[in-house]
DNA sequence: TGCATGTATGCACCATGATGCAAATATACA
DNA sequence: TGTATATTTGCATCATGGTGCATACATGCA
């Protein structure tokens, strides 16, 4: 069973602040279901069209999210195509949640820390 | 296979701006840490002790990760017992993590190759 | 080169929220 | 009841960041 350090160390490579941030923000959120939601990268303009915010903004809240890794960003001639880094974002979802079920005792493994 | 409206949906669910705002703060990560690393519930007196902010800081920055969820309250006596929800915390994370994967095809076998 | 389109950035404004101190509230105990 | 301890809340301050507009930068095309 690993050592409840071991599994603190854990939690602090994978509870980014700045990533849970980035995910907290409403229109940030907005962007990430958007680009969920479709097949394949989107562009800035086709991204700020479906917002009700300003195309700049649009840009401005991509790269807080391409800066922690959620989405990728790819020039194609005038335009950028924004990409959901959908791998990595799961990886790191399923890595928190082993982590933080590693460090709490819940149900069986409360009865086992206990002794 | 799940519709992609369907999956949608799904997202919108488990991506709440509200959680993951409360979970992007570094103080509020460290509190969670810190009830993560204790076996059993933690007082706002002891977790105060643990960070460099000031007692009232800590009781507000509960009530933030109280409202949303990830933590829960019992008070006993004098003391109130702050303790991780950390089934429900991990639940969501998976079910996020469920969701994302199911809207990004590609998502799919990055994590397969990944393994 | 000049022009059009797409994106990023400088700037100012404003809302939100993190913080500490002091005061109020809650509870136990003598 | 009064006192001590634990926690919450009102208040003021200050830093951060979201927003839009105007402008600069990047790229493709005639």
């Amino acid at each position: 069973m690993k050592s409840r350090t071991t599994c603190c160390r854990d939690l602090e490579k994978w509870l980014e602040p700045e990533t849970f941030r980035a995910l907290g923000e409403p229109s940030r959120a907005a962007l990430l279901m958007l680009l969920a939601g479709t097949r394949g990268p989107r562009t800035v303009g086709e991204l700020a069209a479906d917002l009700p915010i300003d195309l700049s903004v649009v840009s401005r809240h991509l790269k807080v999210l391409k800066d922690v890794g959620v989405v990728t960003a790819e020039r194609s001639g005038k335009e950028v195509r924004y990409r959901l880094a959908c791998g990595d974002l799961v990886r790191m979802l399923r890595n928190l949640a082993d982590a933080l079920e590693a460090c709490c005792p819940t149900g069986i493994t409360e009865l086992e820390a206990g002794r």
